[in-house]
DNA sequence: TGACATTTAAAAGTCTGACATTTAGAATCT
DNA sequence: AGATTCTAAATGTCAGACTTTTAAATGTCA
């Protein structure tokens, strides 16, 4: 691990990356300790509060995890999928809500991405995916449930297809598809007519899921999708003309 | 923004926290600019020192920027889809190889997404995208590449497929998945026979994105996981057994 | 001997205050 | 008017001290 002196980076930010690359070549391993700030900061001739920040950029990325404390430290974290998970989530809702991306791509996006776990979700969801898809279903069609309440509801449906598949590296990946689109879908208001519609859908593809019918379940997917940008149109139409 | 005195949490935790609320929830918006570092020590009743390793925190996550100087400091930042592709490349690789994710599952979740993608690139793909899947297609076949440089031509020809799309979205998406293999990849030797059989039906994708057969693309990338997966259980056998 | 309480030291977390560096804009000069 | 210099504000960095947490070593007693 070596920084360069003669760079015009900021130390810390040099420092950061030394580590990291570390991490990423293998050099420090998995629940490994690094050394302790003081060490690190002799190491690279840097003051402790240097040091510290470049930590704590690396803490931010869940790259390493701090221990206060006798035989603490920060240690090597293991990315779990949890973290990779919600990071994925934070990342997309925020490329999505500062970069005016239009509701028809990022929708177009997310359809298709579910449709490619379709196939895999009906040839392998547990009883318990089912389950969960007709508990969503039953939720979305009870009176007086809100519009946000509803989208959660949905979203909720959605990610019980999606694990269906049984891939956990499938369900990282959606994980920003599906759920950083739930502020776009918070904006549309849905009408008892327009409900009754997405259910109805949500019906036939958990009866394509249980009947192990992957190509109905995306033809299913597909139509919800032309639903769902039909439903978004009218609104921003309905919005604009106001 | 506010932070809870009470809480057992760190506070330069709290007040990244705070600070990341306050532009999810739209309180802070793009290119804004952050009061300084005293101003911000001042609120929260935190030294300076605390209140930097916070702002370092968010800046790991490009959530902001800072600009030294007179009218410096910290801005929100618009999270581009360039920095979000280097995040999402990044936490796909580590999680792939901290989890011990087989070979098999990541090959699946990369192809079924990949896969997603096929009708639209057929539909929508300039000359360009096609040129670049050629070129690729090309550089494959030389003779005295290195197993590296044919696995990175192999992801340069993939994402040329994925760009095809023309959805921004998809292809950030897609970034992780297919770039996150690559590491994997790199641990299969390519004999001239296999390589043969990757540009063949690499070739027979191409073709079928000119002619704007979506399906015949998601076939033949259907047959080119298989492909894939069968070489790399050969190489993990043969490995085993040594 | 073994279980429990106490001490201790290491390490992260935090604070204070200072200085260095960068940079936009104001002031000045030609 | 335009170029140059000055200035002040802001981040970047440093040094050192103190606080808090935590585990391990030590000591004590049944």
């Amino acid at each position: 691990m070596k920084i360069d002196p003669n760079s015009s980076a900021d130390l810390s930010v040099q420092i950061a990356q030394a580590i990291k690359d570390a991490i990423i070549s293998g050099e420090l391993i998995v629940d490994e300790r690094l050394p302790s700030e003081a060490e690190l900061s002799d190491h690279f001739q840097v003051s402790r509060p240097t040091v510290r920040e470049a930590l704590k950029r690396l803490a931010a990325q869940s790259l390493i995890r701090t221990q206060r404390g006798a035989s603490g430290g920060a240690f090597v974290n293991r990315l779990s999928f949890e973290d990779a998970y919600a990071q994925q989530v934070t990342t997309s809702t925020l490329l999505l809500s500062m970069n005016e991306v239009s509701f028809d791509t990022a929708c177009e996006a997310r359809y298709a991405l579910e449709r490619a776990c379709a196939p895999l979700s009906a040839e392998r969801r547990s009883a318990d995916h089912l389950a969960t898809m007709r508990a969503e279903i039953f939720r979305q069609g009870q009176p007086g449930l809100t519009d946000v309440a509803f989208c959660a509801s949905d979203v909720a449906f959605h990610r019980a297809l999606v694990d269906g598949a049984r891939n956990p590296v499938l369900s990282y990946q959606l994980a920003g598809a599906v759920e950083a689109m739930q502020p776009l879908m918070n904006m549309i208001t849905f009408t008892a007519r327009d409900r009754a519609v997405i259910t109805g859908l949500h019906t036939r593809i958990a009866d394509a899921i249980e009947a192990g019918d992957g190509g109905a379940a995306a033809a299913g997917l597909q139509d919800l999708e032309c639903e769902t940008r039909k439903l978004a149109s009218d609104v921003f139409a309905a919005r604009a003309q106001r």
